[in-house]
Formats: C-alpha cells, structure tokens, sequence
DNA sequence: GTAGATGGCACAATCGATTGTGTAAAGTAA
DNA sequence: TTACTTTACACAATCGATTGTGCCATCTAC
C-alpha cells in the first residue's frame, strides 16, 4: 500500500526524513515538531531548540506538497506567457522570479503559444496546481476572456502584464507607451530638430496608438504642427523602416528626425540613410522604441526606449502578492502604467558634449550596460 | 478546523469540486471515483460513463497537489539555469518548456544569479516541492559538486546541460563545440580561404577549446599548417575583436579569413574591417559563433554557427523522461552532444550563387528566420 | 488553601487523491 | 447444483503537514 519503502531497495538512495521521524526520534507528537518548526507559542523554548537541532542534523526538509494540501495554498506563482523568446518575455520573467523567489514563492511557467486553446490549458493546470495566484501575458489570438472567470470565480490573484485585459475591474502592469512617444520626441525636439517623422505601427494595437499620441503631445506642447505626411504606418517591421525612411526622404521638405515605434524599423530608417549619404545624427536624427540588443551595437547606437522589463515582472509580482495579502478581503483592482526610459545614444545625440543640462536624460547613463 | 470553507463568505466565490463532491451526488464511494477517472479495470463502463459526464458537468480538475502526495511525484520538473537572460537560457528553457509540457509536466524555474549559494538552496527548494526530476546549468561559482550529492541520494532524475559536471557519470547535454569550430572552418576553406586566423577565447573553459580544436582539426585535413600567430586569444568582447582584427591586418601576411569563437568578437573583428576599407567578404571572410540576435542585422549578415538551444532543452527533457520512466531501475548514465549548425551569410558568403552544390550547407536555408 | 490563569504538549480530524484488500453479485464451468 | 472466476464496487489506510481542542501541571493571586 505505500507507494515507496522507507528503505528503498538500492541501498545508496535515502528517502527524506518527516515530522514523523523527528517526532519518533524525540518522542514527542508531530504537532509539537510542527509547531516548533514554526514556532509557535504554546512550544518551551527548550523543546524549539531541541527540535531544531535534530532537523538541521537530519537535514529536514518539509514537503511542501503536504504542507500545501492542508493549507490550501501552495508557496506557487503561475506564469502564463505567449512564448519565452527574444528580449521582451524573458526579461520580464526573469524580474518575476527575482522578486518572487524574494518573496519566498517559486515560479511554475506556461507558454501559450500565441494559442487561446493553450491558454486556457495553461490556466486549468495552474488552477490544479494550486498556485497561490496567476501572472498572465495574453496571447494574440485571445479576445474573449471567460477562462479568467474561472480563476476569480475560485478566489484566486490574478495580475496581467504587458498585453492586458483592458478596464479597471482587472489588475495590470502596462509600459506607459504614450509617456514612451512622449518623452522621446521631446528628446528630440531638444536636440533642435524641428521636423520630426514618425513611423508609426499598426493603430489597432494599444502600444502603436499610444506611441503616436505621445508623439503628438510633445509636437503640440511644443508649438509645431501635427502633419500627417510626416507619420508613415506599417507593420514595424526592419525593411519597412527602410522604405518609410524613403519616402520621408523623397518629401519636397525631409525631416530633420525620425521617431520609430520599433527599433527594427528605426534599423532600417538608419541603415536607407546611411545608404543615402545621410549623416545620422547630423542630417537625420533616429531614436527607436524597445532597446532591443541590435541597438548598441550599431554604427551610431540608436537612441531608443527600454521597456523596464525587469521592472514590469517586479511590479507585476508586488501587486499579486499585495492581492494575496488581501487573502480574500475586498481589494480595488489596480493598473500600473511604468515610467518608460530614454536611453540617448549616438543616433540622436547632436548636442556637444559634457554641459549635462537640465534636458539631458539622465538614464542615459545606462547606455552600453548592454551585454 | 477547516482551512477553507466550502462555501466562502464572499459568494461570487466558488471553491473547486473534489472528488468526494462527485462520489456524493453519484451515491459511490470515492475509489469508484478515482478509478473511473483513471480508467481502471475494475469500474463498469457504464459507470465510468457516469462519472465520466459528471466530471465534465462540474469541469472536475483533480488537485494535483493531493496526487503528487499520495504518489510521491509530482508532475513538475524543476530547472535551475544561472539567469533567464540573453538569447541562450531564454531559448534552451524555451525547448524544455515545451518538450515538458507536451509530455504532461510542468516546470518551475529557477535562477542561480551564478551563485552556488543559490544554486544549493533552489536544490533544496524543488527537493521540497517534490519534483520528479531536475535540469541544470552550473552556475559559474559552482566548483563544488557535493549538493547534487543530496540530489542523486534521493534517487531523483537529474540531467545537466550546457555548463555540465564532467564526468561519464552524470547525465548531460551539450553542443559539440568542436564539431561547430570545425564545421565553421571548414566551410571558409571551401570558399577558397587559405590563411584562416582564428579568435580564440579563454583556454581553460570548455567550449572556448574545443572550437579551437575543431578549428585545428579543419586546418590539419586540409593539409595546412598549425600556426599560432594566426590565433589571438582573448574574453571575446566587441572591443577584443575589433583589436584582433588590428593585429591580424598587420601582420606581414593578413589572413583571408578570420573565425571568432564568439558573435560579440566576430562583429568587433567585422567593424575593424570596415574601418580599415576592406571589403567583406571578398578581401577577408568572417565567421562567428553562437547565432547571437544581431547577426542577421549586421551589413552583411555574419555567419555563424547556431547553437541549437530550443533543441538543447528538448534533448534534456527526453533524457530526463527516461530516467524518470526507468523509474529507479539502474540508468547509465549517458552524454549527448548536438550537433551545431552552420549558418552561411555574407559575412564569408564568396562564392557565386545558385549552383547549391553539396559543399553548400543546407543548413543556409535558415539564413534571416530570426524574427 | 482554593480558584483561576497560564504554559506545554498530545489527540485526532483534516486537506484530496490513491490503492491493497475485502466482498457481494453475476457469470462460467463441471 | 456446486464450485470457481470474474466483475464491480466499497472500506479504510495512507502520503506529510496543520490546527482546534482538550488536558495536566505549574504558577499566581487572594
């Protein structure tokens, strides 16, 4: 009937000592192992030491297994992403499981696939799992959201990052995109640029549409004009760059910068201007949005906007473990928008040196940390 | 006494359906239950019809935890890699996501920070947590192997990669490095470069000799000489490279071709080259290794060698599913060596085009799949 | 000296699923 | 018809940790 032998039959494995052994040992019961363990008060303190010597000496481990079972709540996060690739998903997963291991919880992580099907899979197993709460990045192909209702209908935290359920009955950690748009335009209005293009991405997506707004926020703070033949749209992709940077360079009056809402396409708007026999930053300044590896390797560096990945996944896990916390109370769901980063290289850097003034971003010391 | 209640005080909240649930308003007991679910002989096909539906009806989702207890394994492997970062541990746990889930397992990760420390204590985390298996990549402080003692004595499954105990006796996967140095070689001197130099990295690390080796043995089949001023060790920065490529264009007899060990090294090397006004590849060749990111974006593209990662995970899943299907039962050990691919681009791309000749790496038909 | 308080520990139920054994009823063979 | 299988299910122990309650002993207070 037991499923392994206490002494199994190859003699060099050993299977893991339990409070049982401990409490045969001292010869005390098990709820006195337990509740030295987690010293509780109704334990003498010379009974804890006693109990604490021998676990160290028997180098016990408790099973989280059991321990979950009758707590019912394991020391589990779930994490459900469309894919672990590129720069993006693994960064923010690796802030995830920084600040959950932190916190003292362990990661278990599903990939969607960019599947809703799989999606839903992912959920059920987790829920199965009993995870004591779920961080999910929906997939692309997810636009009904019934399977969530099942995680709130069992009580359980739930947070989005990045592709978010939008409203504000849910929990989300998002890029502040329109703040990104913002922010790097300004930059280059600074540098002095005066007619700035901006190849935009598709406006159905939330990233694009706010990228662009931001865009013409600091356009119209500024004083210029909103000019539609100087937004160019596509699908971001590298060899799309190159052809809006054509076409912006065809213009009777050619901008003076480019704002890119990816940094492909900002790659491929720097490489048709070096092509062109443009100087960049000097003729045509270029900053992108991502900071995606390429852009510190390229000649100039491109300016670009880091997502603060790392940030998203710690944010994200401080708001699921505030839910756990609320452990069942009335919480007020929250959404987060984070402070997106300008990272000012060569691409956009047009202003002598040194004088580090005011308008000078100061994140830009973190250009070149790359590795 | 009850951890929960069955019926929550907020109502909207529903706890799961056990088994006991399903046994009740069925009238059976709840081995019927079990049974039925997992398909044992002993139940009546009517029924496990019966029960079958009614699971459907309440979407029944057996808590794994409760399982895992009475099993004694779980259904989760657990991973330990040095961080989630970078285009190689995203891409290897990418492979092990993947293999896993499709074999039913689900995998909690964690991240050594390249601490032992750390390192012995997520050991003890997933030892804790039951897992029925574990995959590692050394953290680069870990030169004491003695945790993984505690690992094995427990009759745990226990697979390595990458940065891998040496040893026949432990399980590991890894790339053939000196296969890829090799190959590499091998196809520069096939585009008709005689004098191949060679970047070398850190001698007392595996990888970094072994594709040294290969390069040799490439070097030796063709008949030519072993000659060490054509070889420039260093740690394989951008900047090391760019200085190699220095030294080697002034050396009496520049080389026609240069390998790096290393992306990051080939791209410094790339840059000197322009830099100085050679053309590549037609005045001198060059490859790299490691199918870092930025090597489709380069002008041209740099060849290189990939690494296989998503593969990597795969292969480390499979063996560990064996070990753990062996189920105690004497496993020997084994060591799998994946074999690199060659990707041809521009950057040692010297002969004419189409005629695909079977010199001509089929592997090429990779060349630009990075998204 | 007795009542009440407190400290220190054991009993036993419990989380939810699994499984060896027991036991009826139904089916088959002789 | 008797005996022996097979079918179909229930009983109850079990995995390992947690926790409400009960109990005894010691201690304080009046």
């Amino acid at each position: 009937m037991a499923p392994r032998k206490k002494q199994a039959p190859d003699s060099t494995t050993t299977s893991p000592v339990s409070m049982a052994d401990l409490a045969r040992e001292l010869g005390v019961s098990m709820t006195t192992i337990s509740r030295a363990l987690s010293d509780h008060h109704s334990i003498g303190p010379a009974m804890k030491q006693k109990v604490l010597k021998l676990a160290k000496k028997y180098n016990y481990q408790p099973n989280r297994l059991a321990s979950a079972l009758r707590k019912g709540k394991s020391q589990l996060l779930g994490i459900v992403v469309p894919y672990i690739e590129g720069r993006f998903f693994p960064s923010v997963v690796h802030g995830i499981e920084t600040a959950a291991s932190r916190a003292g919880y362990n990661v278990i992580i599903c990939q969607s696939n960019e599947d809703v099907a799989q999606e839903r899979r992912n959920l059920d197993i987790l829920l199965s799992a009993q995870v004591a709460g779920i961080l999910v990045s929906l997939s692309r192909t997810t636009h009904d959201f019934r399977h969530f209702e099942k995680v709130r209908s069992r009580g359980l935290p739930l947070v989005f990052f990045d592709r978010i359920v939008e409203g504000d009955n849910v929990n989300a950690v998002v890029l502040d995109d329109q703040e990104g748009g913002y922010v790097s335009t300004r930059h280059l209005l600074n540098q002095g640029c005066r007619r700035i293009a901006h190849l935009a991405g598709p406006q159905h997506l939330n990233i694009y549409k706010n990228r662009r707004q931001g865009y013409l926020d600091a356009l119209r703070e500024a004083g210029l004009p909103e000019d539609e033949s100087l937004i160019l749209y596509s699908d971001m992709a590298q060899d799309q760059g190159a052809e809006g940077m054509r076409q912006l360079l065809a213009l009777p009056s050619a901008p003076d910068a480019v704002f890119a809402a990816g940094d492909y396409c900002a790659l491929g708007a720097l490489q048709e201007a070096h092509r062109q026999g443009l100087r960049v930053p000097e003729d045509v300044a270029i900053a992108g949005f991502s900071n995606e590896t390429f852009t510190v390797i390229t000649q100039p560096p491109i300016t670009t906007i880091d997502q603060r990945c790392e940030e998203m996944g710690q944010a994200a896990v401080r708001l699921l473990l505030e839910i756990i916390e609320a452990d069942g109370r009335p919480f007020t769901p929250r959404q987060v928008a984070l402070r997106p980063e300008l990272l000012v290289r060569g691409s956009s850097d047009r202003l002598p040196a040194v004088p580090a003034g005011p308008l000078r971003d100061p994140s830009a010391k973190f250009i070149g940390t790359l590795a």
